[in-house]
RNA sequence: GGGCGGAUAGCUCAAUGGGAGAGCUUCUGGUUUACACCCAGACGGUUGCAGGUUCGAAUCCUGUUCCGCCCA
């Protein structure tokens, strides 16, 4: 191909239809666990089948393609299982919009037909997940596309439950649970989250002691659960109520009399009167004194979170109402002693935002405690280990301190729960395929709990599950445990930890060996984004106007552990000059691409042999960052061998020796070649971040062959190392960029050639071989120092004098004022580093290499301060 | 109430206890063909504050202020 054929710019988007497509068709990501290599697993993060792709999902994927890309192109058997989570209570939630909004009854309409419409919008809404997906250019297996409702992974589930309950883990029980109202569900701990400082009152009232001869007042912030009291409790040390222990006091609308009980515990004698009225059923500290004094537990809400035939007049009456309709009776009944603002937290349901009524109610649990404590041992002892390691602080202090976990949801969207119950005899079968008749009594009129299970429950077992457990399949064998999981610390309790205590229990080995936890993208002001703030970055619209490659760099860029990512969209702007940078460079290799002959003599100069050496080192820092999982360091290490040595010194570098008219057609040649191979190397180091333009590249690349995607990544070895050649190009960087500065602050054009006279034999040899060089980029020509002229510029170069005469160029007065200028510097630097020297202690406690160090610096800059001082007086002297 | 994280150049962020860097912005100079989405150069810092450890602290310790998050 020639420069001709080359498009004159970068086409993200043809590129990305071009690669997705050619990548799927030869199947380049399907696992094959028969294959050679040694396995490296990753499972999705199932994204929620009720969403669409964010920025965080943005960059959980981007991280997991660049390790998978990293590790398939370095030679191992590499999986990546996508699938997508059912999401229950929000799914439903969404399905159950749709109904309602044809004015339909949701629970009227049935089952039935809510769960034809839930997978018919399932099926939509995972092809659209898909989709943006593949548009970010990860590199799934999607032959193996898991769902968390698919059939395999539902006998997953049923095993998983059953054989929970074999080993006594999973119990049902009549508990204090949290109830969504809104939802009309149980909710886990997890679910709820609590809000801070509210604005409330604290409301008090009186109850008649039962025999008259007075009263107890109590203090609440929901007056209406009085209606399910069934105590009052005082400390049993407060003098002023000891005499009413035992003693009852009479409910004021229910035909009730509640006894007075002594709690130490509950009760703080300093805190409002002393009296504390209790709901067991309805509040998680009172459920605890209704067990201790052996109380009554009366539920007093329906489903929806009205009150119930046990409130009596109240009945039917919503929570809101029945608070300010018990307020207004009670008060009628002289029975109000008083409000008073009250700061007080709230728990509400984190899909609904409804507030959550503390309930008693009967629902299945699963006992923790057993399952915790393996799980905790696997991350003590470094089984499975968290980066950044932090983290596990995190997930010790959730698991050491943990309840059971309630699992039944009184929803139709999930794992139906495998509890059969016999219309008969009452008997409980819990089993995994429905049963013929009651294993007890014979009946046949059974039914099947109506219940679903959480869907973490069902993602508990996505490492697994996924792979085809409980079924012994190839993939389980190969592939798990998986070696990484990548995911957000937002979900640490949620998911990973029921993920370790359930592989651990089944598979009796971790679900994976790293748990890489990124952080949270924000906007650019650090704020969450969300719908209601209106802040949120749609990725799609990023990649369509920036394209995939540069939004990826971008994320990766900014993905350093424990921090927050702040999204910023100039930031993808220069990424995307990035690739515009490449592009360029790439049309530079082939402006005489005809001319180039792989076959042909070949020699290489310097520069390419230096090119090598630094494309050797920027190989070993690539390498270190992603087996370190430092992200933003991959990017960085790129991007400056890229930009900073790739395109500003060796393509500069190159055109002396293209443009030569002495040296011999071997050398351009091996110039030629030294510039595609290079831009080869590039594309492999940089393919797991930019897949599709590095592929795009690599597939107009002289001598490539195959995809980039499955090319064997750089590795050190390939790249001869040439310390000397190191020293000298560094020299000749040095010498180029001091020029330029003095050119710079003097305002000398670039075009006014100038003469450099160098005293010192070796350096004015080592800097003749690269004259030409020289002259292209700094525009200098080369001599020996013969006469010293008296109006000169000074560069020191290896604490050598150099000068450049000025004569009829500038005014010697502006280089003394230069001079001046980096005098002031270079005494600096003496001065500090005279101090570290000079101090007895540094010199007796130091490394000495620190000391050598330290040194050697200390004598260079005195050897530069002599002579910018001695050139500094002589220019003075002339002038005067 | 308990715990975690952050505070570094105007902005966004880096920096195994060994002279604080990058990108963007700003300023100066530059277009004879890879690239003005560019090249060359410059300016810019009491590393939130106060102590301490150390020959040496952005980094370790203590306290403190502000911001964010998690748990109860």
């Amino acid at each position: 191909m020639s420069a001709e054929e080359l498009p004159s710019a970068y086409d993200p988007a043809a590129a990305a239809e071009k690669w997705s497509v050619a990548w799927a068709k030869a199947g380049v990501f399907v696992a094959d666990p028969n294959a050679e290599g040694e396995p490296y697993s990753i499972v999705i993060p199932p994204p929620n089948v009720t969403g669409s792709l964010h920025m965080g999902h943005a960059l959980n994927n981007t991280l997991q393609d660049v390790l998978i890309r990293y590790k398939r192109m370095d030679g191992y058997n590499t999986l990546w299982v996508p699938g997508v989570d059912h999401a229950g209570i929000a799914t439903q939630w969404v399905v159950r919009r749709q109904i309602e909004a044809e004015g339909l009854d949701f629970l009227e309409n049935g089952r039935d037909d809510f769960l034809e419409r839930a997978w018919a919008w399932k099926g939509q809404s995972q092809a659209n997940i898909t989709n943006q997906l593949k548009r970010l250019g990860v590199s799934c297996d999607w032959t193996r596309e898991r769902f968390t409702l698919d059939a395999g992974l539902a006998d997953a589930v049923a095993e998983h439950f059953c054989k929970l309950y074999e080993d006594g883990l999973i119990y049902r029980g009549e508990r204090l649970i949290n109830w969504d109202p809104k939802d009309e569900t149980a909710l886990s701990d997890l679910e709820v989250e609590h809000e801070e400082g509210v604005a409330g009152e604290l409301w008090s009232f009186a109850y008649p002691l039962a025999d008259g001869s007075g009263e107890v007042v109590v203090a609440t912030t929901r007056p209406e659960t009085m209606l399910g009291d069934t105590a009052v409790a005082v400390h049993p040390d407060d003098e002023r109520y000891k005499h009413l222990v035992g003693q009852s006091v009479k409910h004021p609308f229910v035909d009730r009399l509640i006894p007075i009980v002594a709690d130490s515990i509950l009760v703080d004698p300093e805190f409002g009167t002393g009296c504390v009225k209790i709901t067991p059923a309805h509040d998680f500290n009172d459920f605890e004194v209704g067990k201790r004094h052996n109380l009554p537990m009366i539920n007093i809400l329906n489903r929806d979170g009205s009150i119930n035939e046990e409130g009596g007049r109240f009945e039917g009456l919503d929570r809101v109402d029945a608070r300010k309709a018990v307020k207004e009776a009670i008060e009628e009944l002289g029975l109000f002693r008083g409000t008073k603002e009250h700061q007080m937290n709230i728990g509400r349901s984190q899909r609904s935002k409804a507030i959550v009524e503390p309930m008693l109610s009967t629902q299945w649990f699963v006992k923790m405690n057993p399952l915790a404590t393996p799980a905790l041992a696997a991350v003590e002892h470094g089984a499975t280990k968290f980066v950044p390691k932090q983290w596990e602080n995190t997930y010790y202090a959730w698991l050491r301190d943990i309840r059971d976990w309630c699992i039944s949801r009184q929803l139709w969207w999930g794992h139906r729960i495998p509890a059969y119950y016999c219309d008969d005899c009452k008997h409980t079968m819990v089993l995994r395929t429905a049963p013929e008749a009651c294993d007890a009594c014979g009946s046949a009129n059974w039914h099947q709990d109506e219940d679903v299970l959480d869907t973490w429950f069902s993602s508990a077992l996505w490492p697994f599950s996924t792979m085809g457990w409980p079924e012994k399949t190839e993939d389980l064998a190969k592939y798990y445990p998986t070696s990484v999981l990548v995911t957000g610390f937002d979900i640490i309790f949620f998911w990973v930890a029921r993920m370790m205590f359930a592989g651990i229990h089944f598979t009796g080995q971790v679900p994976f060996d790293d748990v890489y936890i990124h952080a949270l993208v924000r906007d650019e002001h650090g704020k969450k984004m969300s719908k209601t703030t209106g802040n949120v970055v749609d990725p799609l619209v990023v990649i369509d106007e920036w394209g995939a490659d540069a939004f990826r760099f971008t994320l990766i860029a900014f993905a350093a552990q424990g921090r927050d990512v702040l999204w910023n969209p100039k930031r993808v702007e220069g990424y995307h000059r990035f690739t515009t940078k490449i592009w360029q460079a790439l049309r530079y290799c082939f402006l005489d691409a005809e001319a180039y002959d792989p076959t042909a003599p070949m020699e290489f100069g310097p520069y390419e042999h230096w090119i090598r050496a630094r494309s050797g080192a920027a190989t070993e820092r690539v390498r270190k960052a992603i087996d370190g999982y430092k992200f933003n360091e991959v990017a960085t290490e790129i991007y400056q061998f890229v930009w900073g040595e790739y395109c500003d010194w060796y393509l500069e570098l190159s055109k002396t020796t293209r443009y030569s008219k002495e040296l011999s057609e071997a050398r351009k040649n091996g110039t030629r070649h030294v510039l595609f191979e290079t831009m080869g190397t590039i594309m492999r180091l940089i393919h797991p971040i930019m897949p599709f333009l590095s592929e795009d590249i690599w597939s107009r690349l002289p001598g490539t062959e195959g995809f980039v995607a499955t090319a064997a990544y750089p590795t050190v070895d390939e790249f001869p190392q040439d310390q000397a050649v190191l020293d000298e190009v560094a020299l000749l960087q040095e010498t180029i960029t001091e020029i330029r500065r003095i050119r710079g602050e003097m305002e000398l054009s670039p075009r006014v050639g100038l003469r450099f006279l160098v005293a010192d034999d070796a350096l004015l040899a080592t800097l003749q071989a690269h004259a030409s060089a020289l002259d292209d980029l700094a525009g200098i020509q080369i001599e020996a120092l013969t006469d010293r002229p008296t109006g000169v510029a000074t560069a020191v170069v290896h604490g050598i004098e150099c000068l450049i005469p000025l004569e009829g160029v500038v005014d010697f007065a502006e280089e003394v004022k230069r001079l001046d200028k980096v005098l002031a510097k270079v005494d600096k630097d003496v001065q500090q580093l005279d101090r570290r020297l000079s101090n007895p202690k540094f010199a007796e406690r130091a490394p000495a290499e620190v000391i050598a160090e330290v040194r050697t610096k200390l004598e260079a800059a005195k050897s530069r301060q002599a002579t910018l001082r001695a050139s500094r007086e002589r220019l003075a002297q002339a002038l005067a």
